[in-house]
DNA sequence: ATGAATTATGCTCATTTTGAGTATAAATAG
DNA sequence: CTATTTATACTCAAAATGAGCATAATTCAT
C-alpha cells in the first residue's frame, strides 16, 4: 500500500430536501448569479463535524434553514469531471437525502425556493400517462446512442423498460446516468462530453456540479424506500386526510393508485389514527388521520407497498 | 461557505468480499502481525483511480486476488475515532460489499484466508434456533446499560424486536451498532470507550479499524437486496441444485426455509433453468439447475421473497 | 436383498393478499 | 332539488403464501 498522506481530497456534504407542497413533490434550491441552481451543501470539515451528518445539518442550517426530518446517507460520488469546479481540487461528494413537511400556512416562501422535482426529471412523471418525451425524444436518442455504444443495450432495456422489460420506477439514477452517457442531458455538455445538446436542452433543468445525479439518486431511494418503511409520513404534516395521503404518495411514486385498494393498504398498516374530526372541501367531507408513532426514531412497521392503478380515471 | 482547500482527508476503500463455500457462509480476510484481521482495502487516489471503484478493485487484485462478480458501494463511514490509525489523519471509509463465487477445487486456499461470517456475528445465526447468547448475554447487558442510555430505548426495541416487535434479520448494522455504543463489542474498548469488557469478549471476533462495522452493513445489505433482486446467483457457481440454492439463501438470511415452498417460488421466478442431469449424493439424485441469464449486467427480474419456517425440520 | 433412513420433488388446501370493480354516503354547485 | 364531486364501504375473482402430506429415488445398515 502507497503512502497516503498524499491525497488531498475535499468531501462535498449535498443534500437533496424534498417536501410535498399542496399536491407537488418539491426539492429545495440554492440559486446563485449567473449559474445553475444548485442543492444547499457544504465541504466536511472532520477538525469540526464529529460525523458527516452533523456537517450536513450545519450547511443546511446556514444555507436553507429547514427543519429535517428524515435524513439519509444515499451514496457517495468520486468519478473524475462530474464536480469539477475552478480550483484543482479533487472533490467526492457524499450525496443525501433528506425529507421535510411542508409548512402549513403555505406561501411564506419566496417562490423559487422549492422547485417542483419532475422539472428536473419530467421522464420520470407518469401520473398522466406515460411521458410523451419518452418515445418522441429519448427513445430514439438513446437507439442512435446505441449503435455506438452496444455494450450499453441491457442496461438501457432494463432502465427503459424495452423489449418485455417492465418500467421500474426505481430506476431514477440509472436512466439518469445512461442519458448522461448518451450525452442527452446539459450536464454532459457542460462537463465537455460527446453530447446533443439541442436534446439536451430539452430533458430537463439542469443543477451545478453533480446535484442532479444526486437527486435522482434521492428519487428512487425514496421510491423505494416508501415501500418497506413509512417514510412517507415524514412528508406529511401532524394531521392529514387519506386522499393527502395517496397524494404525497403519488407525488413521489410518479404514478397513479387505486384509492379503495391504497384505503384499504393503509387502514390495515394501522399506521394511521382517526381522529374523529373531518375536513370539508368539495365533496364529501374527509376524515382526518395521524400519524401512530410519535418518536422519530426508526420506524417498526413495514411499508406501504403501493400498486399503481391502470385504467384512467373517472372523477378529477 | 470556508474555505476548503484546507482539510486533509485520507479516503479509505474497504471491500467485504463474501462468498459461500461448501454451504457456509465466508468473508475474505487479511492477517497481519499482531493485530485483528481487516478486510482487504486501501486509499483512494483520485490521481490513479478514475473511480472509486476502479482503486477498489485494484486494492483488491493487488491484496487477494480474487474474481469479483457483483460489487456495490455501501456507505461511507467519518465518524471520529471509529477508524483511528497510527497518523494523526483523518480519515473517512468508504466500505464496498462483493460477492463471489468458491472455486470449484476447494480447499486451494490456505485455511484462514476465508473467514465464517458469523463468527463476527454469532448472535445473527437463526438457522438453528434463536441464539442463546441473545438472552444469557446480550439482552440482559443491553437492559442494563438502557438504564443509563434511556433515549435508545425504542431503537433497541426495533434492532432486537422486543416488546411485540419482531426481529427483522436485515437490521444486522443497527444492532451491531447498539451493540458498540452499549460497550458491548470488542472495538468498543479497543477505542476507548465506555465499555464492559468482559462481554466485549465474547460477543464474536473484532476486525481492524471499522471494519466490522462495514461487514454489519454489507450482511444487512444483502439480507435485504436478496428480496428484490437476484444478486443471490453472484453467489453461486454456474450449475447448482435446489438444494444449494436454498442453503446458499439460508446462510445468507440466517434462517431456514420451507424447502418446498423455496423450490416454488425459485421455479416460478423462471430465474433457473434445468439442465437435464443430476447429481447424486445421499438420498433421491437432485437436478442441476443454472441461472438463466449470462450477462452480468442489472438484473430484470425481481428477486425472492423468501419466508423463513417455523417448526423445526424433520431431515437433516 | 431388504427395510430404514435420507433427500428431492410433487401436490393439496386453507388463508391471505391483491387487483379491479360496484355501490353508497355526504357534501357542494348551480 | 338535482347533478356533480369526493369519500368510503363492500364484493369478488385471481394470485400468492404458509403449512403440510405424499411419493420418488437414492444410500446405508444388516
Amino acid at each position: 500500500m502507497s503512502n497516503p498522506s498524499s491525497f488531498e481530497i475535499l468531501i462535498d456534504l449535498s443534500t437533496a430536501i424534498l417536501r410535498v407542497d399542496d399536491g407537488r413533490l418539491e426539492c429545495r434550491l440554492v440559486h446563485e448569479a449567473d449559474t445553475a441552481p444548485r442543492l444547499p451543501f457544504g465541504p466536511f470539515m472532520p477538525e469540526s463535524h464529529r460525523t458527516m451528518e452533523i456537517g450536513l445539518r450545519q450547511w443546511v442550517r446556514e444555507q436553507v434553514g429547514v427543519e429535517l426530518a428524515h435524513v439519509e446517507q444515499l451514496y457517495t460520488f468520486a468519478d473524475q469531471g462530474r464536480n469539477t469546479r475552478g480550483d484543482g481540487a479533487h472533490t467526492v461528494s457524499v450525496g443525501y437525502l433528506a425529507l421535510t413537511t411542508a409548512p402549513t400556512k403555505s406561501a411564506e416562501d419566496a417562490q423559487d425556493k422549492w422547485g417542483g422535482l419532475y422539472r428536473f426529471f419530467p421522464w420520470e412523471d407518469w401520473r398522466d400517462a406515460r411521458p410523451a418525451m419518452l418515445d418522441e425524444m429519448i427513445i430514439p436518442a438513446l437507439d442512435s446512442w446505441l449503435k455506438k455504444a452496444e455494450h450499453a443495450t441491457e442496461r438501457v432495456r432494463l432502465a427503459f423498460g424495452r423489449d418485455g422489460a417492465e418500467w421500474d420506477e426505481e430506476f431514477v439514477l440509472e436512466r439518469y446516468e445512461l442519458l448522461y452517457e448518451a450525452g442527452l442531458v446539459g450536464e454532459a455538455v457542460r462537463d465537455g462530453r460527446k453530447s446533443t445538446a439541442d436534446i439536451a436542452a430539452h430533458l430537463g433543468t439542469m443543477l451545478q456540479l453533480d446535484h442532479r445525479r444526486i437527486l435522482a439518486t434521492a428519487l428512487g431511494r425514496l421510491r423505494a424506500k416508501m415501500k418497506y418503511r413509512p417514510v412517507l409520513f415524514d412528508l406529511m404534516a401532524k394531521e392529514f386526510t387519506l386522499r393527502q395521503l395517496q397524494d404525497t404518495t403519488e407525488q413521489v411514486m410518479g404514478v397513479e393508485l387505486h384509492t379503495q385498494n391504497f384505503r384499504r393498504l393503509v387502514e390495515k398498516s394501522e399506521f394511521v389514527i382517526p381522529t374523529g374530526r373531518t375536513v370539508k372541501a368539495r365533496g364529501r367531507p374527509a376524515e382526518i388521520f395521524r400519524f401512530r408513532h410519535n418518536d422519530r426514531a426508526e420506524r417498526p412497521l413495514s411499508g406501504l407497498r403501493v400498486s399503481s392503478r391502470s385504467g384512467g380515471r373517472k372523477n378529477r
